[in-house]
DNA sequence: AAGCATTCGTTGCATTTGCAACGATGTCAA
DNA sequence: TTGACATCGTTGCAAATGCAACGAATGCTT
């Protein structure tokens, strides 16, 4: 029984409980907009990333939100076939690719940012007091740290 | 240009801002474990549920960790195989399997809590005061909706 | 200008993943 | 007891994923 393991506080490991919570978040809202719209979540956050993001290029959207190149690629293949966003080449860096919401993609996309906001919004009133103190907490965690420490 | 997309939020978005965050801490802590030790981050979770959760089957697991039960029953077969727990099966229920660590199973996971108590301590640090609010709203995310909200 | 290293996006490929279906077991009601 | 239904864990299989390798383009140094 008592395996003489250390101590640990598993319930508060944040890793772990990052982890559960934005699993269940992005989770919750694709229940939004999955089926109805019928584009998956790495779809979602490309072209939410093309349309607010200011990313226009496949090395943004990895740089910002932390997904690999080749489901960016792949999922913006996807997006250009259905007709969502359009792909060029940069004239100015004919390496890289610059993506732009078509008409559909932004009629698209002004339908499932209401959803989004009112996720937020249902997020915000459930955290109430705790709203700030959350996102200041996100602020330090997502600045990269210098190689040394 | 101006596509005349409703105004958002994008970088205070939580869906966003949480998969971000929880992905990198992932992955920092990863990088602690993987190559010295040579486990899967579902191994990792899996292991660590097994030796402090309480958790005792694939079931329990399933709930805790919000990972999907096919993923914890390959991941708890890999682990079984390699000689880290066993599972048996549940007497009193015999459709639950009871895991358990064996000794050499609780001796790689005493290597491996202190390097996630160094970083959960590393991350404390970072966050300073707002740990505490940085807890208390993933208490208020963790909690399940009611059905109707 | 030339050569070499670097960056960007795509693609091939082996692995992982998620979903559904399944067998085995358990529960409950009649 | 029986039969219908629910739950648990595994597995088959198609799709998604991550990694490395690659071609194309650029920057950097001389």
């Amino acid at each position: 029984m008592s395996q003489t393991l250390p101590e640990f506080d598993f319930d508060g490991f944040l890793p772990y409980r990052m982890t559960v919570v934005a699993a269940r978040l992005s989770a919750e809202l694709a229940q939004h907009y999955k089926s109805t719209y019928g584009i998956t979540t790495a779809q979602w956050r490309v072209i939410l990333n093309v349309g607010y993001s200011g990313a226009v290029s496949v090395r943004d959207i990895e740089k910002k939100f932390n997904l690999e190149k080749s489901k960016i690629s792949r999922a913006a293949a996807k997006l250009e076939a259905e007709g969502y966003i359009t792909k060029e080449i940069d004239r100015a860096d004919r390496r890289l690719v610059k993506l732009q919401l078509t008409p559909k993609g932004a009629q698209l996309l002004s339908e499932l940012v209401p959803l989004a906001k009112a996720y937020q919004r249902k997020l915000e009133a459930e955290l109430k007091g705790n709203l700030q103190g959350l996102q200041s907490a996100l602020d330090i965690l997502t600045q990269k740290e210098p190689p040394q420490g």
